[in-house]
Parts: structure tokens; sequence; C-alpha cells
DNA sequence: TGAAAATATGAATATGTGTTCATATATCAA
DNA sequence: TTGATATATGAACACATATTCATATTTTCA
């Protein structure tokens, strides 16, 4: 077993309590694809300008996103592959659940 | 890609909400190991017998854990092998991220 | 420089949520 | 059945958090 404290469950907690919100996943979502800047994350989703930048802020803070400028745009990138990887681990759950209705 | 519309995003997101507190990870952990009766994981995390039922609830509602009576007691169990997997994804992640620092 | 475009931020509000405390329910043992 | 043990539940409270609205900041271009 790993080492496993309880500062380090916390922290775990934490990182899970990111994904654990429908604007910010949908947000992961779309970068899953590719980098998307803010406008165009509302626009594709539906969702006013300063929601996308108020939770983009909370998902950069956790480091799930970098942002990068061009222009007087910002795009968004998630930060690394494990983003990824935990989306697509839990939504196999999620399908696999359904399945078994 | 896979299937992922609306109602998937939102319910991935309950479920990754799941994970996101503090004591219900603390006995996601515990049960990773073996069935645990509700007094032994107030014992073990140092709770309250009324925290711990009311967050196996919460678990149990969300299919992430089974109660199996023996006795007056009620050992609790993880659901399925899927949720210590995403346990394990998401800590990698964070120990990666700390050994980074 | 001034206006427009793109993004970020702060305050306010409403809603969600975890814990506490008291109490109910269920099971066993005598 | 009665008392004790184990667990569940409900209400109240405090606190966290997502959205809205207004506005600030930054960059580009004329």
């Amino acid at each position: 077993m790993q080492n496993v404290n309880l500062d380090t469950l916390f922290e775990l907690s934490e990182f899970f309590r990111i994904f654990g919100d429908t604007t910010r996943i949908r947000i992961i979502q779309l970068l899953m694809e590719h980098d998307v800047s803010v406008n165009d994350i509302a626009d594709t989703l539906g969702l006013e300008q300063s929601v996308v930048s108020h939770q983009l802020r909370i998902l950069r803070t956790a480091n799930l996103v970098k942002p990068r400028r061009e222009g007087r745009k910002m795009f968004y990138a998630l930060d690394d592959e494990h983003i990824g990887e935990i989306f697509n681990t839990g939504l196999t759950h999620i399908l696999h659940k359904k399945k078994g209705k």
C-alpha cells in the first residue's frame, strides 16, 4: 500500500471535489479534445463568460488546467494526462453501472 | 470517444463528489482493506458513530458500499473493484504532484 | 491615445452539505 | 419482556460554494 496519511487523504478528497461539479466536469471534457479559449468554452457549453472564468480559476488553482495567452485570448489546456485518465476511469464506472440496470 | 451526454456528465460529477469529502474518503480507504463494522469505522477513524452512519448512507445511496448484517453489527464493504481503482488513480496523481515539488 | 474585445475579479445571494445532538429502530441475551 | 448494544435517522446549525451582476484589467488595433 502506498503512503497515505491524513494530509494526503485530505488532498485527495480536495482533488476529487474539483471533479464534483457539472460545470467543471464539462469544461474538463471539452479540454480533453484540445485547447479552448474562455469565450469558446462559454459558447460551446452555453455558459456565461463569468461562470467559466470563475470555474477556470478553481481548475487553475488546483493545477488541473494551465492557461496560455494568445493575443487577447486565453487558451486553457489540461495540465497533464492524469486528468483525462481519471475522467475516463470514472466515466467507465458510470457507464458500467448504467448497463447493469 | 465514449457516449457522453449532459446527463452522463452530471452523474459523473455526482459520482466524483462522493469522493470529495475527507470523512468519506477515509472510510473508503479503510474499506479497501476489508469489511468493517460501523463502530469499528468510528473507532478506527476517531469519528462519532453518527457521523459515520450519515456518511455511510451517502456512500450506500451512491452504490459505493454495501451493507451486510451480522448479528446486531453492520459490516460495510466496497461495492466493486472500480472504487478502489478510482481511489488509487487519484492517489497516484496526488503523490506524483507532491514528488514534483 | 482611445475604443473595443477578451478575460478576470469582487460582492451579494441562494443553495447545498457536513456535523452535532437527541432519539428512534433493531437485534441479542438473560 | 426487559435491558443493553449497535446502528440509523431527523432537525438544527454553521459553513462552503456556485451563480449572478457589475466592474476592473489586459491586449489589440485604428
